[in-house]
DNA sequence: AAATATCGAGCGAGCGCTCGTTTTTAATGT
DNA sequence: ACATTAAAAACGAGCGCTCGCTCGATATTT
């Protein structure tokens, strides 16, 4: 699948994902009107994402963020009850948004090979569409309080689990030789984590999702395919 | 090379770390006596690295920094001049680390095979003798002022480069086959950095840094190696 | 007893958060 | 169409507190 295609199958606007968190925590959210909370969450989201992933969470102040969200701290109290319960939102609808579309888009192909090629893709393509929410996710787990830090962690293990499950798979069928597959995955992830998490390097070299998503894979087969033989 | 012997070959204690950095920086550190000046500034590093490690440099008050090192607010400021200057001290005196120590282990090594193996191993093993400095110097960069931000990105291009060369110079002498030498250096360095950033995982998992190194080699090998056919 | 090192109360600034007030919105009666 | 009005939303000065940092007093070393 080409990044354009996969870009225009998911709808994840900001806005589309507003509208999907309000509908989840209706109740939390103080303002009535859902066309004025929808517009008002959506700017809320965007200034956390830009001056967070700028200057790191704990360094952004509630002033900061109410200049930049162009509400006042009356209006943004309507929408969060503290900073803690806004940076446990962002974090919980980034994963949700992980799961709904990586699982959409492998659950139903029964080849290994070409499950864990699309795992890659659209992992790489979906993080290219919200890369502030997978950086925020990264960069903000380990200062979450104990019992929200442990879901971060869960979710973390969870993708990796993912892709463990089709290596093995692929082991079982004879499709791929007998490697770690925890490792393996492991090792996988670290290098779909690198797309997001170092974004300026890859834009400065020109590199599109495209082309690393294919990178990814190619390295993954060599390993996958590799002959047992141990020759030097 | 084994850990153990890579551990004791090179020097570096908290103490003989500090011993580098006085010796580097005695002007900007007030207090005099060198024996006391190292003492302390152990000190202040171990409590530095530990607490901001577990919640953020940000979310440490120099409170905290004081109590955690045994040192009184006026104490710490007679080796610190500002909060800002100690993480710029923590962060070069870990960039420097790697500097010396990767050059040291791979400087001399004729066969691009063996430089890379050495490469891949001394990162690892380094990571792991001070991974507080490694891990902390990866989540507290992006935090950094305007200058130092950029120092810190040098240093990322810079270790990159190394593992670049090393492949296109295997490339060169026909050992390894004609990858991007670019991307395949920036892979390798996720799964490098994956190592010391998610410790928590590798050690539920009794993982080695040996058995990592071991495959972390493998996997490049294969690729590196794989033929250039791409049958199905 | 002079030099050196440590101490910690105190400063002003800025933090997260509240709440009495003002402005905007939209349904109503004429 | 327009004035009325109550509900809804937005406002921002101000609260108690903690922050980074200082400095005169005190303790320790030589």
């Amino acid at each position: 699948m080409k990044f354009e295609a996969f870009k225009d199958s998911v709808r994840l606007s900001m806005e589309d994902i507003c509208e999907e968190f309000l509908a989840r925590n209706r109740d939390r959210i103080k303002v009535k009107k859902d066309r004025v909370a929808v517009k008002n969450l959506a700017k809320i989201f965007e200034a956390t994402l830009r001056v967070s992933n700028e200057k790191g969470f704990a360094s952004m102040s509630l002033r900061d963020l109410s200049r930049e969200a162009g509400l006042s701290m009356g209006a943004l109290y309507s929408y969060i009850s503290s900073k803690d319960e806004l940076l446990d939102m962002v974090q919980q609808q980034g994963r949700s948004l992980v799961f709904k579309i990586l699982g959409e888009h492998i659950e139903e192909i029964p080849d290994p090979r070409e499950k864990l090629k699309a795992g890659i893709q659209t992992h790489l393509y979906l993080s290219e569409v919200v890369q502030p929410w997978f950086y925020f996710s990264y960069m903000e787990t380990k200062n979450l309080p104990r019992g929200v830090h442990r879901k971060a962690i869960e979710a973390e293990l969870f993708t990796e689990k993912i892709f463990a499950g089709i290596i093995e798979e692929g082991i079982g069928k004879g499709l791929f030789r007998k490697v770690d597959p925890q490792m393996t995955s492991a090792a996988l992830k670290a290098m779909l984590q690198d797309w997001y998490l170092k974004r300026w390097k890859h834009e400065r070299r020109r590199l599109s999702v495209e082309q690393y998503a294919e990178f990814v894979i190619e390295l993954m087969s060599a390993y996958l395919d590799a002959k047992e033989e141990k020759g030097g």
